[in-house]
DNA sequence: AGCTTTGCATAGAAGTTCTAGGTGAGGGAA
DNA sequence: TTCCCTCACCTAGAACTTCTATGCAAAGCT
């Protein structure tokens, strides 16, 4: 009887590049304080969970997006900082540009629907 | 040199489903014309591809969100057919609802970002 | 010395989408 | 009749992202 159904997923598949690019715009961050930005600035809705994060961030400086440092934090602990290259912010344009574009097309059809 | 870089993806991944139901709100429909209808309600923006649909329709019915019958297109062939269920009309307002929230969320980001 | 918090990291499962195939029947052209 | 194009359905496997569940290490307080 049971289903199982997989209740979760707080975070819309595909968008976290997007937003960690967004967040990172306003200077260099560690790990914790980018999910802790997102996370309060969409007044909690979005969720960044910690499996999703740092592979996220990893993926991204692969791509050369972002380029990373070992610092310390505001806490007094040893933290890997990210920062956004020139490419990176290119790529936020690019993503946001097909985001909006996204968006405006699916109201389109949740919305009309001829 | 290569990198590969898989330069595709013209769905919003996750949101096939509620596209479906919506189309679907206005009167059963087969595969095809679900996915005629969708491409050019969204001005051609989001493609839905054949590999992408039936498994989505396929899980939608699993779900008793959907429910099917054969029939003959407006083409005199033989098709498929989808109407809501009342159930699936249900999960439309809980998909619709969630979607609306996830893009104020991200708008908050995206724009703020304090 | 022990406990909590901060912070980074990975493995494996789950889910969706795309690519790339294949099947079959209707209908027009040669 | 035969050939071919279009409509319409379907699936397997790859690719990608996210989540769950863990693990590790160091700072700092009790």
């Amino acid at each position: 009887m049971g289903k199982k159904q997989m209740e979760r997923q707080e975070m819309l598949l595909g968008t976290l590049d997007m937003l960690i690019l967004r967040t990172l715009r306003m200077g260099a961050a560690h790990g914790h304080t980018i999910a802790r930005v997102i996370e309060q600035t969409s007044d909690e809705v979005l969720q960044v969970e910690q499996g999703s994060l740092y592979p996220a961030l990893h993926r991204l400086e692969a791509r050369r997006w972002l380029a990373s440092y070992w610092g310390t934090s505001e806490n007094n602990r040893k933290a890997k900082f990210y920062k956004l290259t020139a490419a990176g912010n290119k790529q936020l344009t690019v993503e946001a540009s097909r985001w909006k574009q996204m968006v405006a097309a699916i109201g389109r059809v949740m919305r009309e629907a001829e």
